[in-house]
DNA sequence: CATTTTAATGCAATTATGTTGCAAATATAA
DNA sequence: TTATATTTGCAACATAATTGCATTAAAATG
């Protein structure tokens, strides 16, 4: 089986991307972790690795292709996750909720977890729908009991 | 009937906040508008009759107090919408869906249309629900066509 | 109505977030 | 190995938001 570079380096070519180390590195990151990542929280963990423009250009670059998607939290920050199978340069296929965790303000891709449709106003035409619960999450409410 | 001004100042009165100029202000604009109006935007309206610090100060009072409901658009740019009846400082009983128009860049607040109840994995408690649906509102799909 | 009390404002300074232009560096194609 | 096209880093800038503190003003008190 390939390792983890390898196919994120494959996953980079596909998409016309340069291997270069700050997107590797950002990938690393993304993949190892079990909620989105903020944007601050990138920031801090490269480090001196990658400018910080560096790093808005990369999240930037890869959302366009499809290969993370953003989530705003309740206070607006950026949050990045990889997208699942299926996302690419226009269109993103993965609306599912996301989950922001009141305690440990974790976001959680509810992966399974699908919109439900809408029924809205005469005259308005949904493109896309973007639910955010807030709440505890798995972790934190069996803590707290 | 008692006029806009009088049913603001016992709003402020019935919260416990004193009736003054910039509060009152806010109150205007916003009831003045048929969508969320933005921060910046209120920040402009408002030229020099109030700091900008106070602007800050004066939405969240309000937000606390349940007057006033924020509501983030794409871009995370804070936006404000005057609550229902029976919001209060402690609980937004408002959890309508709001539409974010990609043409004007407005956000409607879509009282009639409720948020649907949700299925989430097991051990996640759901406190809110946060919906945002974007597309073309009823102008902007008209001038379309 | 004058005075006291308490809340709210304005200002200055600071932090966080995000963008742009441009020169230098580097990944890849030739 | 060289040429090219992309990507990076740096500096400067823009905007959004927060904090501390002195001053002002609203409302409560007598
Ligand atoms: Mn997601
Ligand atoms: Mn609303
Ligand atoms: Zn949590
Ligand atoms: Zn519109």
């Amino acid at each position: 089986m390939e390792n983890k570079t390898e196919r994120f380096e494959k996953l980079l070519v596909k998409n016309g991307l340069k291997r270069t180390a700050p997107r590797l590195q950002v990938l690393e990151i993304l993949s190892g972790r079990d909620s989105a990542t903020s944007q601050p929280y990138l920031e801090q963990v490269m480090g001196k690795d990658a400018d910080r423009v560096t790093l808005y250009r990369v999240l930037q670059a890869f959302e366009e292709k499809g290969i993370i998607h953003k989530v705003l939290d309740q206070q607006g920050t950026a949050n990045y996750a990889i997208c699942s199978d299926g996302c690419s340069a226009h269109e993103h296929h993965d609306e599912h909720v996301h989950f922001n965790c009141d305690n440990c303000h974790k976001i959680y891709c509810l992966d399974t977890v699908k919109i439900p449709a809408l029924k809205v106003p005469a005259g308005f035409k949904v493109e896309h729908l973007n639910l955010i619960a807030t709440g505890l999450c798995a972790n934190c409410s069996d803590k707290v009991n």
